[in-house]
DNA sequence: GAAATCGAACTAGCATACAAGATGCATTCA
DNA sequence: TGAATGCATCTTGTATGCTAGTTCGATTTC
């Protein structure tokens, strides 16, 4: 388990979830195993008390299932709640694309392609980095349309979603990530909002051969009954 | 305060969550009030711990505010969160009664109908009953669809709406709900996803109406910026 | 040898205790 | 009189202790 330092604003509480979640994601903490509050605890350096409330949290989105008084079970790769996540992730952010090309303001733009600069620069370079690029990249069209308690509801839910996508950023050689981006991006800047929904569910679209080829690589991590 | 009696297979903390909640909705916790974790658990019988629990997880729809070492604020009335959780809503259950249309079996169906039957019932006995039944039957669509985790993750947010529905059912005399309903579920029965979205978007549009005269009657529970 | 039983060692849920920050009022001081 | 100060008393965040349920292996029993 990678254990980052802890930023000074943040609670305990706040700093436990930040590291399950992130080692989760990176598959640092295996799909499958069991972890227990205070072994965490020990590793984090807090009480059980925090520990307890983050992976409350986690629990939520089932990507941890508590088994009371037996221990935490981090969940397998599960292809139904990936598919639930995607299908919120891609319901709820085509709908925002097209309002974006109403909303978006010349400072949005900026941000986006300041964003998608570094995406290029970055995406051979460093995986992680790359990675949190392009959650910012989403995260930035919620806030251009005044959605920001959406993406926290719809965030919390994708992490099944982001263990697979981490694992296609280190697996799958073929990225076209960074063009799509570019069409959703200029899309908007062009106030069109057709182009804008095609732009994104053709983004989206790729994951499946993503899955495909991370199916067959990682069975070992996924639950039975998924193919 | 009202205090339901605990059901048997719950945990303290969904006990609390449950019976918060529900405060919350019926305004019974007024909006804008403060409450305090000591309070609440003296009332319901329990530890600061189990209600600590549950705040916390209120407080990630922003229906509560925790402020460290100050209180818990329950939220005042807020269009910007009505307005992402509806539009939430709309996102993903406009999505979801087409896909219900291929998805539903007759089993289906007739869980709906059964509901409908009741909501028919209880709309002028019991407004509680009827809200209840109204929930359930959203719910039911997402099940139909095998989405329950994206239901859980909604309905977290909705209770900003929960709150004004509630009071809509209470103060909007014309209710046009049921007929809705029926509008959905024959639909769906249809198998018809174009008028399926068309009943759904229809059935959803009338929140404005009942915004324009709740908003005019509660002034004193809706925070500022809204009109 | 196999099955049943008991108990030690785990777990998370919950209660309680303590720490540290916020608040408000009484007191002090100019 | 008015502003500043300090303390008593709130609050939540966190740590710790206790309870009860699960697991697993050693021991007993047949």
């Amino acid at each position: 388990m990678i254990v980052p330092p802890k930023n000074p604003n943040e609670t305990n509480r706040e700093y436990a979830f930040r590291v399950i979640s992130m080692n989760i994601i990176s598959l640092d903490i295996e799909p499958g195993s069991m972890i227990g509050e205070q072994e965490i605890a020990n590793v984090l350096g807090l009480s059980r008390t925090p520990v307890h409330e983050a992976l409350l949290e986690l629990s939520k989105s089932k990507i941890v299932d508590i088994l009371p008084q037996k221990g935490c079970l981090v969940s397998m790769i599960d292809s139904d709640l990936i598919r639930e996540a995607r299908f919120l992730r891609i319901t709820v952010e085509t709908a925002l694309v097209e309002d974006a090309c109403e909303m978006a303001k010349e400072a949005d733009i900026n941000e986006l392609e300041e964003n998608l600069q570094l995406q290029e620069f970055y995406l051979s370079k460093d995986t992680d980095k790359f990675f949190n690029l392009d959650n910012e990249f989403h995260k930035t069209i919620y806030r251009i349309c005044n959605k920001m308690q959406c993406y926290y509801m719809v965030n919390l839910m994708s992490i099944h979603f982001d263990r697979v996508r981490n694992l296609s950023l280190h697996s799958v050689k073929d990225l076209k990530i960074v063009s799509d981006h570019h069409a959703i991006c200029d899309a908007i800047k062009a106030k069109d909002p057709v182009a804008a929904r095609a732009a994104f569910q053709k983004h989206m679209a790729r994951f499946e051969l993503d899955w495909n080829i991370i199916s067959r690589e990682y069975k070992q991590y996924i639950s039975d009954g998924s193919k």
